[in-house]
DNA sequence: GTCTATAACCAGATAGAC
DNA sequence: GTCTATCTGGTTATAGAC
């Protein structure tokens, strides 16, 4: 097993500087790249450091993305807002071409998930940021079943669009997805207030 | 550039043999471990033959994948069937157990998808095979994009189970996955038949 | 010419000695 | 903290065998 790396409390100076140059290069070009475009030693040349010192600090490539990336994709407020509209405003939200660098967060996120750390953390982290929240406040059967579902489509969107770049979405009409797959979604967590 | 492999006609026998013994290994090693796990080293020592002997005959690496990994996984008569409950039967076809290695293949295709020449044949391949033959059976506006939509959705689900391998799906009464949202994606491509 | 094999190159992740 | 070495992986150069 790989040695744990230590706590930043315990390094002197050097090391807190060192690890913060690492996770700001890391963060930069994670986002930049990819999870397979960002190397070790990029990271560590744009940190100005040894590459094994990048390794030495977080342990693995696997654990510093996990440190760096945000995860969440920062549609947590999204999903607290009126449950009625939550639909149409997740997908309004990932839509907003204002948003610069999602698109490459997102991708970064959906390389890593084919490695086993980065994905069980994903899991887990899903879990308590979208679907707890969301499961009691709906109402009827199968409340987590069905919170889980509404989150797995909202990422077949995000596959579909910045992963694989489709043309027919990309090039349609925003406000007709949004109306389309925002009120699919919204089924799937309110049946009752179908239109 | 990549100098052009030779066309399989114009090889001599031996040629032949060894592009087909390729072919074989690495159908099964991609299948088995997926795009970045399954290494050109190893697919040249399955087939019995030097790893440079797989770029020489095939290019490079992704362009192998391309000639021998089934990117459709299998729908297509799904999709042909009756319209009206295409939606339940899709996702039944995919929550189907008895179907072994469609888990594998699609990974490996998820994996292979964040490479640009497998990106772009797949999403070709997806409009053509998926999205084409429901658009001319839908009705109502925008029926292409529909039809993505609901292509993507399915996807979305795929990635949660095969992919995220999500406990709450996977551990879910496999009828109540299908009724809610198989329905989901049916009232994508049938609005007016909403239950 | 058309294969095939050997070697080599370059990049990447990581371990170990200092 | 740093550097060097090792291992694995994709790919290319090149020269020999058919």
């Amino acid at each position: 097993m790989t040695k744990t790396s230590p706590a930043p409390d315990q390094l002197r100076p050097a090391g807190r500087a060192t690890r913060a140059a690492i996770e700001a290069a890391a963060r930069v070009l994670f986002a930049d790249r990819g999870f397979e475009g960002a190397s070790v030693r990029a990271i560590a040349a744009e940190a100005g450091v040894d590459p094994a010192l990048v390794i030495r600090h977080f342990g693995s490539k696997e654990a510093l993305f996990l440190r760096t990336v945000d995860t969440s994709l920062g549609i947590g407020s999204v999903i607290e807002g009126p449950l009625e509209t939550v639909g149409r405003r997740l997908v309004a939200y990932f839509l907003d071409p204002a948003l610069p660098g999602l698109r490459k967060r997102f991708v970064a996120l959906a390389q890593a998930a084919h490695h086993d750390q980065v994905r069980e953390e994903m899991v887990r982290h899903t879990a308590e940021t979208y679907v707890a929240p969301l499961v009691p406040r709906l109402t009827g059967e199968h409340r987590e079943l069905r919170a889980a579902l509404a989150v797995a489509q909202l990422a077949g969107l995000l596959n579909l669009l910045f992963v694989q770049e489709d043309p027919i979405v990309s090039g349609a009409d925003p406000e007709t997805v949004i109306a389309i797959y925002g009120d699919a979604i919204q089924r799937l967590l309110t049946p009752e207030s179908a239109a």
